[in-house]
RNA sequence: GGAGGGAUGGCCGAGCGGUCGAAGGCGACGGCUUGCUAAGCCGUAGCUGGGCCUCAAAAGCUCAGCCGCGGGUUCGAAUCCCGCUCCCUCCGCCA
């Protein structure tokens, strides 16, 4: 959510900022909701102003004994009391549809973020593995290797629901600790484990509500969504809270799975684990100040490379342009593991910065070191990683002519097996 | 799922229809007293949103709201009524 002062001083400004990502966004909405506003509350408070001095001088004329001239006083104040009830309704009504249009609104791009056709290659690291026989494809190396079974999957479920079997289980869950507990012990997070259903305020919070609902899968009889990504969770955990600035940054890394309705994609040809309705993902989030929020998205991004690296998958880093942007996030670094198969980048990570965005919604402060009131922190999140994306790329990049696939090192230890075949 | 109890300022806790700025205590901060410490004494303090002032901000002045949340009754609600949320105790069910 934007700041309504910000908006009320520079409208001009930040109508040009927002621009830069979506050339369609006006301010007029929001500005003559907000001084209908405050004309309101004017009017309810000289009014309110007015009651309670009759009420006092009711209590003074009732306890001087002097009851005719208290009913008559009561009498005009009830007229009062009504007014104030009606323009009192008028103000929550107008009140309700601002705070409707303030969260509609999306972050405004960061200085750095470019206007682009195209995202903005920043590095590459590691080469495109050469192969010199025809690369399958994971659904299909999957399949020989019996590891996954998506026929199975959609009897369960339905298509683009994921099904791991036997050493894929395996190799599934032992990515998804290793990496829990590589930013653990290497960066030292903090490990959490949250819940995977979370209230509509939650979403509201992390930006996916109002505008995004068909993305969420829904339990209406209890208004709970299912999560879709752990940075919804993480950037509600501490709602409401004056943090101290000697903890910050305050680093959390969660697993969950997660679950996306991916409405209107269907049409995409991305067959096997690229597109699905569940997946894994280990998710980095940050709590930091506003001055230091910059250099964390460049260590966040270095945080969630340091898995690629260490499983030597070659893939490259992107700057997201303003266009492409979440509606929470200020600026996006992505990460894209290779597919050979497919002969394509695909994203395994997004880190993004949403400077005060979620903090202002989920009133998320911290006391200035120094003292004074407290500012609202900045929020980042960044996967590290999403798996099933990994899951393929680990089978992509390491097959071999007999559809068998070497294991990169560190999950061949905790497996106990250098190949699948 | 059922029955009961509770939610008040940083913390504890009183208030149960009108003395306004929610008693009192603890803690915090400032000062005074004091060989040192402890103690004592005096004083200060919350949040949100308007308005005025200002080129603007801060400060200042002023108004309104905030006793879990949302409604209602009333001239007037922390206090009465209704709904909800969360916490605690017990019963039932359950991995």
């Amino acid at each position: 959510m934007l700041d309504i002062q910000k908006i009320r001083e520079d409208p001009a400004g930040v109508a040009a900022r927002l621009r830069r990502r979506d050339p369609t966004i006006s301010l007029d909405r929001v500005l003559e909701l907000d001084s209908q506003r405050r004309e309101l509350i004017r009017a309810v408070e000289s009014r309110r102003h007015e009651l309670n001095r009759g009420s006092e001088e009711v209590a003074k004329l009732q306890r001087e004994g002097k009851k005719e001239e208290a009913q008559g006083l009561i009498a005009r104040l009830r007229e009062l009391s009504g007014e104030i009830k009606a323009l009192e309704r008028e103000l929550s009504e107008v009140e309700d549809r601002l705070r409707h249009e303030l969260l509609s609104l999306p972050n405004i791009p960061h200085d750095s973020v470019p206007e682009a056709e195209e995202k903005i290659v920043l590095r590459e690291w590691g080469t495109k593995p050469e192969f010199d026989f025809q690369p399958k494809n994971h659904v299909e190396l999957g399949k020989t290797l019996g590891i996954l079974d998506f026929e199975r999957a959609a009897v369960i479920t339905g298509a683009r629901f994921p099904l791991y079997v036997g050493q894929g289980a395996r190799l599934e869950f032992a990515l998804l600790l290793w990496m829990f507990e590589f930013h653990v012990h290497e960066h030292g997070y903090i490990p959490v484990l949250p819940p995977i259903l979370a209230n509509r305020k939650s979403f509201e919070v992390s930006g996916q509500l109002p505008k995004f609902a068909e993305e969420l899968y829904h339990c209406p009889a209890d208004d709970l969504f299912l999560n879709p990504t752990a940075e919804s969770l993480l950037a509600n955990l501490h709602r409401d809270e004056i943090l101290a600035e000697e903890d910050l940054p305050l680093r959390y890394v969660a697993y969950t799975p997660c679950f996306r309705r991916e409405a209107g994609t269907w049409g995409e040809a991305q067959r096997g684990l690229i597109r699905m309705h569940q997946f894994n993902k280990v998710e980095l989030f940050h709590y930091t100040t506003p001055e230091r929020s910059y250099e964390d998205l460049e260590e966040l991004v270095r945080h969630a490379e340091a898995i690629l690296q260490r499983l030597g998958l070659h893939y490259r880093v992107t700057l997201l342009p303003a266009d492409d942007l979440a509606h929470q996030s200020a600026k996006t670094i992505d990460l894209e593991v290779w597919l050979p198969a497919q002969g394509r980048y695909y994203e395994v990570s997004s880190c993004s910065n949403c400077e005060d965005f979620q903090a202002r919604r989920g009133n998320i402060r911290f006391r200035p070191a120094e003292g004074g009131k407290p500012r609202f922190v900045h929020t980042l999140n960044g996967s590290g990683l999403a798996t099933s994306r990994l899951f393929a790329a680990i089978l992509e990049q390491n097959q071999r002519p007999d559809g068998t696939v070497v294991l990169p090192e560190v999950l061949a230890e905790r497996l106990g097996i250098q190949v699948l075949r």
